[in-house]
DNA sequence: AGCCAGGCTACCG
DNA sequence: CGGTAGCATGGC
């Protein structure tokens, strides 16, 4: 097993399966730890999407609320996100942060998402939708479509950079492939990669969330004594 | 009161 | 190419 391997094996010994993703439609199942049935349709799917976008430079916590609000107005769907007033979907999202922005990303992405009439989107597709980076790609293609595409978040490349693994100005794509390299040689079934690349992805903001927010950077961190490569001081 | 959050675009050199 | 200002709100 590998540095990251035993990571990963650390963390999930630790803090269990995090059925990362809150779903507020549907049944408003919330996470689901342990349960990978999801998404369940395309209305959850898309769900998936919308949240990918509300998220960035936010906490989740602050998008339930804006997904509460469009699901309160009986639109948490792309057909009545798309004919409802823009000020009323501005303020729909407002909790989530950078409403004017995310309005019109939210926008264009359903006209992308329209197009693809269920079918799965490719990275690259993602990409040249506008407001869709390659962490919203990700995040999409992880989260909404299970497809083996590891989520790099600044968490991610905080603990790694904090255990001298990557360079402090390390790159999204260096870190999304030196993680997808060290898993995916050790698990070949594609539907169980998704779920270590989902769970992963959701332990590293757990742990990072209590060890990694505020400086000094990864101050308690027990995986510092064990996978640190910096040389002692 | 200030810093940070599960980023991206536009524009600069 | 790399670096950075601007975007907005809520929590602690």
């Amino acid at each position: 097993m590998n540095k990251i391997q035993e990571i990963y094996k650390t963390l999930y010994e630790v803090y269990g399966p995090q059925g990362w993703w809150p779903f507020v439609g549907s049944d408003g199942g919330g996470y689901h730890p342990s349960d990978y049935a999801f998404p369940r349709d395309e209305n959850e799917v898309f769900e998936v999407c919308l949240g990918s976008i509300l998220t960035q430079n936010t906490t989740f916590t602050s998008v339930v609320k804006s997904l509460h609000n469009l699901n309160d107005m009986k639109c948490l769907n792309h057909e009545a996100i798309k004919n409802m007033p823009l000020d009323e979907l501005k303020i729909a999202i407002k909790p989530s942060g950078y409403h004017n922005q995310k309005a019109n990303y939210i926008l264009e992405f359903i006209g992308f998402f329209e197009n693809l009439k269920g079918k799965i989107p490719s990275r690259d597709e993602l990409l040249h939708v506008r407001g869709v980076g390659e962490e919203t790609a990700d995040s999409m293609l992880l989260f909404a479509y299970n497809q083996p595409q590891f989520k790099v978040d600044a968490y991610t490349k905080r603990l790694l950079a904090h255990l001298g693994i990557v360079a402090e100005n390390a790159k999204y794509k260096e870190i999304k492939e030196l993680m997808e390299h060290e898993l995916k040689n050790i698990i070949k079934d594609k539907a169980e990669l998704v779920i270590v690349y989902q769970e992963f992805h959701a332990l590293i903001v757990n742990h990072a969330k209590q060890f990694y927010s505020k400086k000094p950077y990864g101050r308690g961190c027990f995986l510092e004594d064990k996978y640190s490569q910096k040389s002692a001081k």
